[in-house]
DNA sequence: GTCTATAAGCCGATAGAC
DNA sequence: GTCTATCGGCTTATAGAC
């Protein structure tokens, strides 16, 4: 059931040249279970709601997900991936120096915030509502979500020549989160143009040619 | 009774000269609702519950508060004042030049990440799970709670000399908000060092005897 | 695999006695 | 101001027909 569920993901990320189907209920009870959850937040959100999203009965539902739990844990790795994409191309789609481009992830960010339909991030706010219950499958999607990106921002910060690329993409990712969450909190996005500011003179300070 | 409920609030924080008496009963309403909210969320936690813990009935409570909604902020406002003097006492004791200080703040705070009954930011967590409702009141005391913070920052980096202080004040507010959501999801408090690291580097680049 | 129907219990909030 | 008792509705999850 697990390996079937990696596959699905998969295929919801648009990757489709492989062997295996997923049934397309699956698919659409996933897809009402990000619309809502991500709109209301978790115990917000009724199986009753998600299944009268999906156009199917809870019964349906019960079959293709054994628990409210493992539902939840599915709509966090459905929005891994595209995640993970969003922000690869907007750091490859950025013109200029490292920092420029560092910051030029703020920048969409920022744009994406000033949506009526954020709010926020679905990964943080799932393991915020959920800290009382360290081992849920959910936290364990999220924390592995949020190690990509971290992997990630290692990665092109080591390409780039940064000085201490892990704490440095650490350091950027928490002024991505702590931008997230104090957006939420204010609905002001201009936050995240703050953040990105520091983010950039961060990288900035850590490239061979700063005197630091 | 949004007067009264504004000096019930005052006294919970020490606040004892003044002439007003507040009901005990509301108090081991709000002190109850504090332990639940910040331990399990807010939809997690039942009226009943809160009763219960307060040791008398739901008539009792309702008759205290009009509304779960209104105990969730009260719960909010209850936790503002210790949480700021607990960031200023932190600053104050420590010794060292202002980057040190500001530091301090969070090695304090990993201290505190530390604690097996630690939850992250109740502020930030309730904001979070209430974000499909802007206007509650709940959020409203999460967003005067934290400018409360932004604005204690700005006065401390401006006293430091630093350029541009409602900028970098919102910079380490984000770090430090960004270290909160991300050690809850990864439960490693490293998060929170690394962010002060960023903070301190941040502060002294905009310090006047840095050359950038 | 999808349906209707319902179990068994918890939810926020209220009525009326004292 | 605090109590007992309860309202109507919603919760996750399951039973049995097809």
């Amino acid at each position: 059931m697990l390996k079937q569920f990696s596959m699905y993901v998969h295929s919801l990320v648009g990757i489709h040249n492989m062997k295996t189907t997923v049934s397309p209920t699956k698919i659409a009870i996933t897809e009402a279970a990000n619309k809502l959850f991500y709109a209301k937040g978790i115990r917000a959100v009724s199986v009753d709601a998600i299944a009268e999203k999906a156009g199917l009965t809870k019964k349906t539902l019960y079959y293709h997900f054994k628990s409210k739990d493992l539902l939840i844990e599915a709509y966090l790795q459905a929005r891994a991936r595209p995640n993970l994409d969003a922000f690869k191309s907007w750091f490859e789609d950025a013109n200029g120096s490292l920092p420029q481009r560092i910051e030029a992830i703020f920048s969409n960010l920022e744009v994406h915030a000033s949506h009526p339909k954020w709010r926020g991030c679905g990964f943080l706010r799932t393991a915020g509502e959920l800290a009382h219950l360290p081992g849920h499958p959910a936290i364990k999607a999220a924390s592995n979500h949020k190690k990509n990106v971290e992997a990630w921002l290692t990665d092109i910060l080591h390409d780039g020549g940064c000085d201490n690329p892990p704490l440095l993409a650490r350091q950027v990712q928490m002024l991505i989160d702590g931008a997230f969450t104090i957006v939420l909190v204010h609905h002001d996005t201009a936050y995240v143009r703050d953040a990105g500011k520091a983010a950039a003179m961060l990288v900035s300070a850590n490239l061979p040619s700063s005197n630091h």
